[in-house]
DNA sequence: CGTCTATTTGAATGTACTCAAAAGCGGTGG
DNA sequence: CCACCGCTTTTGAGTACATTCAAATAGACG
């Protein structure tokens, strides 16, 4: 079934009766998005806690002058949304758009909130998966401080070589904050040393 | 008393029973630093989740030269740990240290799990101001790719003119991601400007 | 008043950016 | 099958932003 990553996901975590999967379930709704769709429009209140259950996003945001950054991608087994605006219903920062035909999992504000009472540890979940993002968004930070952008490149590579292998150049310049031209004058220079 | 900040901290977001309160002032202890002692250091395991009563601290890093980097400052009312290696048992990867007389309430890691199971909300409490933290630290992450450094000095000074007046301010040249020097050009522009 | 730390200033350098243009790479249609 | 289109990546020249190193100044504290 299409939950079962989600499922699976989420034991990893806390352990769930059957019961309380069947709850979990009824408060779930998969969708499936072409490329190109958005989930999450900056300006619009972001509906959904997004699953990915196949397929690959970028959360971005344009600045003023119209330029897009990058803050993340999402490919099998992450969240996306934009919690900010979902928890306080509040105009979103951050577009959340599909660079491949997508499939998420999403819960509502409502669902969410009653799983928190129906499902104890369901809190806990996103306790635990929101300290593990905020310790690597701060790691990010730092790096970004103390690394020059040819290692920062090196180790997304490391970390992330299905989402290299997906994404176009341009997009993984923008998530390592420098230009694309910059990065592709880096990736030369990589396969000179080589 | 001491913890009275605490309290009216947590009942900002969720609400406490008398046995509660009880509860929650059992699992805690205050403890008083001086400037310059550590709360955590780096390498060592991190044991506790400190609130600020009074002080304030920086949380930073040493990398492989020596060089420092700091990753956040906090002031009354702040929350300031390795969360990472508090929960994981894990050497820390930060020191925070204090830059003024600091006391704090701590929690150990027992007594947040006991907390968690005898205070509904409390783990709700958490999970809300990691919310708050990873979407703020997201937003810290663009504002380095998008803004150049004067602006994004000029944010701080709006968004912190408290830490602004405490911490010195090659600190602050650190924790915006730039060198003490060109924070004092940028400054001495900014005095032209005006 | 002297010492220690923090801030400022200046010159030379480096890292990364912009703009502009060319080359590569799919896919589509004639 | 190839010519063309749109999109991505590469290349190059000139520039801007930020760094390093070194030294001078300013502040804080005993």
């Amino acid at each position: 079934m299409e939950l079962t990553s989600l499922i699976s996901y989420i034991t990893r975590f806390i352990t769930l009766s059957e019961k309380e999967t069947d709850i979990l379930i009824e408060h779930v709704k998969c969708r499936t998005y072409q490329k190109g769709q958005y989930i999450v429009q900056q300006g619009d209140v972001c509906r959904y806690e997004n699953f990915v259950i196949s397929g690959c996003t970028k959360t971005f945001f344009l600045d003023e002058d119209g330029r897009e950054h990058v803050v993340m991608f999402a490919i099998e087994n992450w969240w996306t949304s934009d919690l900010g605006s979902l928890i306080s219903k509040q105009p979103a920062d951050y577009n959340v758009q599909c660079l491949e035909k997508t499939m998420v999992a999403q819960f509502t504000y409502e669902a969410l909130e009653r799983l928190y009472d129906e499902v104890p540890g369901f809190e806990r979940l996103f306790r635990i998966i929101l300290q593990k993002a905020f310790a690597a968004s701060q790691k990010r930070i730092i790096l970004n401080h103390s690394v020059p952008a040819k290692e920062r490149y090196l180790k997304f590579r490391m970390q992330y070589p299905e989402i290299e292998q997906r994404v176009p150049q341009y997009l993984i310049a923008s998530y390592l904050g420098i230009s694309k031209q910059f990065l592709s004058k880096i990736r030369a220079q990589l396969v000179y040393e080589e």
